[in-house]
RNA sequence: GCCGAUGUAGCUCAGUUGGCCAGAGCAGCUGAUUUGUAAUCAGCUGGUCGGGGGUUCGAAUCCCUCCAUCGGCUCCA
């Protein structure tokens, strides 16, 4: 016999050899149809795999991230079931589940697979998940490993094979197809009852861009039928506030080919926007002790050589500009903190003037690989909310955490809830592509993690993700359809001060170097800015949004009335329009409520007669009228109690 | 940059297997209407079918190439 524990903490006696299976059988029917997947001690385990050993044991339904993992990874089997037996021969890399759903990375030879070939796919994989198939664990020798994939001639499974420990190593087999997998799986397939294969796309194998590039098919299934259409749903919900479809209908921004790729345009509106986001930036940095500075948008390649980044980028970047008589060579600055470095050296320094924050919306051009540009969050010119603090090493870490302050005020003030703290340090692996003494970097690490800490910031740490000359602190943010985008950033950086060898004078009277941090709490406008309107779906604080309110006269007859509530409005720095066009005011109200206009004042006969206005909020239709003067004073309350806290 | 897809009017989209001067709705313009809470009616204008090259008697449609966009990969100072 064997002892059971239970997540709450109750111990069941069951014969040796028992499965997980039958553990929930036994304690309710319910449970074992219910029940997707379990743990052992921790460990992941298949529900019919026999227990040997006293363990606790936990069980996840569908609602358990930990139970879609095994069903969309049994699904990514039984999609490489459907791909061998449609495509014999085919050979396959990993196929992982991820956050939604699963693919595989398959080499089709010469072959190739489109979207209108998905549809059969999935029927095959339907197919088979009907069959109710089992996933048939077998555990295996290194050597006998290598010898099945050689024999089947896939390289990259004996890749795979070669990396792992023998003993460690098994096989999962469901219909006929046998995978290199640790599971564990499903119990069968027939729990899956929805498939749908959503794209195609190029994946290097592991990686990396030297080798060859094989097909990712990216799929995503379901127990329940409704379950995919709600899915569906919910992306064509999230499609619509895509900030590029939003962008275009509110006219914030726009790209033109003849400009460039990734160079956006920013619109009346949009500029309107991203201004009165500055403005509100600046007045907090002004109250932290920030100085504004303002630099030039190119400089001299040997700042970039001083810098390091040249040796780092120069070879990705955009050319240099040269000058056609004395040969000059100028770079498009791909940051600002070099010319920051030389403000800092502009005069000797004393322990007393530090911390020095310099503050700049500062301009940089970074060359993006094609591929890669995305929207306004990933271009090719862009402004940050740049500063570098340059401080004594011995108020780094309350400097941090101001910035820390900053960041997170920002994104309280424009309801930003679902964010994570990352922890960006050095990849232990590849000390090479980092600049900077060991010794340095050790201190900007333990100075982060300190600073997060103390600040109670819930952090995840990722290796290998810091700049290249330092570690830092990223805020990450989702975008609409949960691609993950890093908007604020802080970094320590030792190695700036000391490339450009600037110093403060210490109270001892010998030179000492100051320390840098880098900030962006918005990350960049551009990016930012995308991200809101995401969040939003347009809809922006009535304090920020560049239209508060419209004013829809019934017919041409109430236009002056119209103008005149406008300009009252006007008076009180509300910022209102008269939409004067020769409309019906079904239409006014429709186009006005599309436009994202928070408060709409409809104004007729009876207004005019009154003085009074016909309130309309956005998305919430009809509030009744109040006197013009009343409505103003409401409104402005509205905007001072969201401003104020600014 | 790489893999795959897409590109028709300012916007959203139709255009069958290559075949008459390329269509619709919205927007714009003109006129009528003077409107009470999410699209008033009529007429008109507007397109080198992303650019270039080719195949063909004939190309929006087939082929090549370049550009841009979309979904990924790699990258992201």
């Amino acid at each position: 016999m064997i002892n059971i524990t239970f997540p709450d903490g109750s111990v069941r006696n069951y014969e040796n050899g028992i499965t997980g299976y039958e553990i929930a059988k036994s304690i309710s029917p319910r449970l074992a149809s219910e029940v997707l997947a379990m743990s052992l001690d921790s460990k992941m385990w298949d529900l019919k795999r026999p227990i040997n050993e006293d363990a606790a044991v936990r069980f996840y339904k569908w609602e358990d991230r930990e139970a879609k993992n095994v069903f969309w990874h049994s699904s990514s089997h039984i999609m490489a079931e459907a791909l061998e037996s449609l495509y014999p021969g085919i050979k396959f890399g990993i196929g992982p589940a991820i956050e939604t759903g699963f693919y595989y990375d398959v080499d089709l030879g010469d072959r190739t697979i489109t979207e209108a070939d998905l549809k059969k796919i999935e029927d095959k994989m339907m197919e088979f998940a009907r069959q109710k198939q089992t996933f048939e664990r077998s555990d295996v020798s290194k050597a006998e490993a290598l010898k099945t994939y050689s024999e089947k001639g896939d390289q990259y499974k004996c890749e795979l094979i070669r990396d792992l420990q023998d003993g460690t190593i098994s096989f999962y087999k469901s219909g006929q197809f046998t995978d290199l997998c640790r599971g564990p799986h499903l119990m069968d397939t027939s729990v899956i009852k929805a498939v749908k294969l959503t794209s195609i796309a190029g994946a290097y194998w592991r990686g990396n861009e030297n080798n060859k590039m094989l097909t990712r098919i990216y799929g995503v299934t379901f127990p329940q039928k409704k379950m995919l259409d709600e899915y569906l749903a919910l992306l064509e919900e999230a499609k619509k506030r895509d900030h590029r479809k939003i962008g275009k209908e509110l006219e914030l921004f726009a790209f033109s080919p003849r400009v460039g790729q990734g160079l956006p345009l920013w619109l009346p509106r949009g500029a309107q926007l991203r201004e009165r986001l500055e403005m509100f930036l600046k007045k907090v940095q002004k109250a932290y002790g920030y100085q504004p500075v303002i630099t030039p948008h190119i400089g001299q390649k040997e700042l970039y050589v001083t810098s390091g980044h040249y040796a780092k980028y120069g070879k990705d970047s955009f050319r240099p500009i040269t000058t056609p008589q004395e040969g000059e060579e100028f770079l498009l600055k791909p940051m600002n903190c070099p010319h920051h470095c030389e403000i800092y050296k502009t005069k000797p320094r004393s322990y007393k003037d530090l911390p020095l924050r310099l503050a700049e919306f500062g301009t940089v051009y970074r060359y993006e690989q094609s591929g890669e540009l995305h929207g306004l969050t990933r271009v090719r010119g862009f402004t940050q909310d740049d500063a570098h603090i340059f401080c004594r090493p011995d108020q780094l870490k309350e400097e941090f955490c101001k910035v820390i302050d900053i960041v997170l005020y920002i994104f309280r003030t424009l309801d930003f809830k679902e964010y994570t703290a990352q922890v960006s340090l050095r990849d232990p692996n590849d000390r090479e592509k980092y600049i900077g003494t060991d010794e340095n970097w050790e201190k900007a690490e333990s100075a982060i993690i300190e600073a997060a800490s103390e600040k109670g910031l819930n952090t995840v740490v990722e290796y290998g993700e810091a700049a290249f000359y330092g570690p830092k602190l990223d805020f990450m943010v989702k975008d609409a359809i949960g691609r993950k985008w890093q908007l604020g950033t802080i970094q320590v950086d030792y190695n700036l001060p000391e490339r450009f060898d600037l110093e403060y004078v210490g109270a001892d009277d010998k030179k000492h170097r100051p320390v840098m941090i880098h900030r962006a709490p918005f990350g960049s406008m551009e990016r930012f800015v995308a991200v809101l309107i995401e969040h939003t779906g347009g809809r922006f604080p009535l304090w920020l949004t560049p239209d508060q309110v419209a004013i829809l006269p019934i017919s041409e007859k109430y236009n002056e009335f119209a103008k005149k509530v406008c300009s009252l409005l006007n008076n009180y720095d509300i910022r209102a329009l008269v939409d004067e066009r020769n409309e019906t005011i079904g239409k006014k109200i429709r186009e006005n409520e599309l436009k994202r206009i928070p408060y709409l004042l409809i104004v007729g006969e009876k207004e005019a007669e009154s003085g009074m206005v016909s309130v309309r909020k956005q998305g919430e239709g009809d509030k009744g009228s109040m006197k013009t003067e009343e409505f103003a004073e409401l409104i402005s309350s509205e905007i001072r109690k969201q401003t104020q806290q600014i």
